[in-house]
DNA sequence: TGCCATTATGCTTTCGTATGCACAACGGGT
DNA sequence: ACCCGTTGTGCATACGAAAGCATAATGGCA
């Protein structure tokens, strides 16, 4: 950039006008307590006055802190991660960052770097796979980052999890009580923690009470409300399908509902449905999703301090902070229906 | 920053072991038609052997781009921005931009400071009011911008709106057709350039058939499930509630048929909903709500075009993109009851 | 009155990349 | 053999803010 026209107005240009050097004004605004009351003022005057804003390039150059922090999911259209944006938002914000939303798209293998080429202070992993490398490069290059929900298993690092285990406890307690004895369940990508630490509670849950998941009754597939659709239509398609369904999480459920909806099948009925992460649509009306919930916002919250934190001191101790769940029971779960 | 322990490489160490300049270095990877096909070479091995990575900060101070688009939403759980941030993630990005999102917070004031802060090529503001001062604000400051579905009365910008009036017209064909004559509306924030334009083909298209809302008929809120819901239980709760109720929007819309299963009145039979958007949910099984329709993932990605080509192109004439809309009908929209 | 501590400010350099300009090397034409 | 055009590379510097260090101004105390 060659002296445009509209060229914005530096540092200097205020000191220029208020009689002092650059560095004083660098000091004066950022309220360095070496600056005198009285040059303060007139630097904020002279700032004013010309509509000086600190350019973020050259702060960032001369700092080596961009105070920008990356975070990187798939599917943006996917519900939950809509609803984790703004939390993430909102506690960068409150801390003195901004938010960069990157995606991660087909080659993997690019994702790392494009995270550091973007001179991110830090990064939050939101949607890592366990078998991922990304955690990998991001280590190499020092670059700080945190696991949100998803952990990966080649590096260690600050994770914000949920344990699953509570809800799945209350959920299946309750089920039981209520008939259901042939359970099935759309599971999530098994190269994900979170639905490998679901299974586990699932599977630990019904065995509490005798119980297991016929494999036949099992699914597998994306956390996408698509998938749950095509799994639950294949589950009822069976000649004596479950009376229970456990779902991946909540988008995941609502494909169960529409595939019901769309089969004829009756909820709760003929079938019950549970999902995970209780969203805002769960409670609606019209939904009344049984599902099992935890501080989702909370845990992104936490995410975002957990990511600072670790920027401002390299050396903390890794933290693992878990959420606990707790089942909620709602019109999509009731007593099961006699088997023909 | 002085010398840390895990300084980056720089293109002057990659210069270094390659045997040549620094400006060769930055010349030669981005493939600059000067530098010869053998230097190139050279100096892509060595960058790589380096794994050398160009800093964000440097290349934005020195070339006084950043290459990053702010995208200005309020609400980031409103499923339609979930659904417009996509598109505009990954149009951007196939252009070579990023996108950092920012959120409009209580004080409006400071919205364009922040903006301007940021270091930013250009902005697309997608929830603006008819009223607000930032475009003033960034007109002013020189920063390019484009207006997404909203508009402002104060500065003329490149914008991307809808058409409404193609919609309606067919949508109240269709309703007077099936005998709704009591119509109501919860219409959007008055404010609100969408509100306004809709609330204008909406009363346009009801007038083709002799037709007029009803003061009484109509509310007015924020674009949410919440205040569709409010709104909904508001007009239900009256002596001779309307047969059909248009919303703002679907997501308002989603709150009406809340509002209507909570109330035990039922959808269709008793009133009929369309919404606006035709979001994703519209079409599942257990909502099928009637909706009015347009390409908002393609009107995403032309903000998307528009601002980049603003920001490649200063000089470039206005354009305003408008996108055209149609009904579409499902289960919420049915006869209209006998009124009592 | 002189010395030192303190406070406030300025000078200089740095961060990493990009670019205008100078210039070296090379080759072809006469 | 000379000139000139072309091609490829280096040199110097700009971008804007921040920080180390130097230093001027001030005040207190003996």
């Amino acid at each position: 950039m060659r002296k445009g026209v509209g060229m914005a107005v530096t540092s200097r240009d205020v000191a220029r006008l208020a009689g002092v050097s650059q560095p004083t004004v660098s000091r004066a605004l950022r309220d360095d307590p070496r600056v005198s009351e009285a040059t303060k003022r007139s630097v904020r005057e002279a700032a004013d006055l010309l509509g000086y804003v600190p350019s973020d390039a050259g702060r960032a150059l001369s700092s080596g802190r961009t105070h920008r922090i990356g975070l990187l999911v798939t599917d943006l259209e996917n519900q939950f991660y809509a609803q984790i944006i703004a939390p993430v938002h909102l506690e960068l914000e409150r801390m003195g960052y901004q938010l960069m939303l990157h995606t991660e798209t087909a080659d993997n293998e690019t994702v790392a770097e494009r995270l550091i080429a973007n001179g991110l202070d830090g990064v939050i992993l939101a949607t890592t796979t366990v078998d991922s490398i990304a955690p990998l490069r991001l280590r190499d290059r020092g670059l700080p980052f945190v696991y949100f929900n998803r952990t990966a298993s080649f590096v260690d690092a600050d994770a914000t999890v949920v344990a699953p285990a509570a809800g799945f406890g209350q959920a299946a307690a309750r089920a039981v009580s209520l008939g259901h004895r042939h359970i099935g369940a759309v599971l999530g990508p098994s190269n994900t923690s979170t639905a490998q630490s679901r299974e586990i509670a699932l599977r630990a849950a019904l065995a509490q009470h005798g119980l297991a998941l016929d494999p036949q009754n099992v699914r597998r597939g994306p956390f996408d409300t698509h998938s749950g659709d095509e799994a639950t239509t294949s589950l009822l398609a069976q000649d004596s399908p479950p009376t229970l369904i456990f779902c991946g999480n909540d988008v995941v459920a609502y494909g169960a509902l529409n595939a019901a909806r769309r089969a004829g099948v009756s909820v709760p009925e003929d079938v019950s449905i549970i999902g995970f992460d209780d969203l805002p649509a769960a409670s609606w009306p019209i939904i009344e999703l049984s599902t099992i919930a935890y501080d989702f916002a909370e845990m992104a919250r936490e995410a975002a301090r957990l990511v600072t934190h670790r920027i401002e001191q390299a050396d903390a101790p890794i933290a693992h902070i878990e959420f606990e769940t707790a089942f909620i029971e709602r019109r999509t779960l009731a007593a099961a229906a006699a088997r023909v």
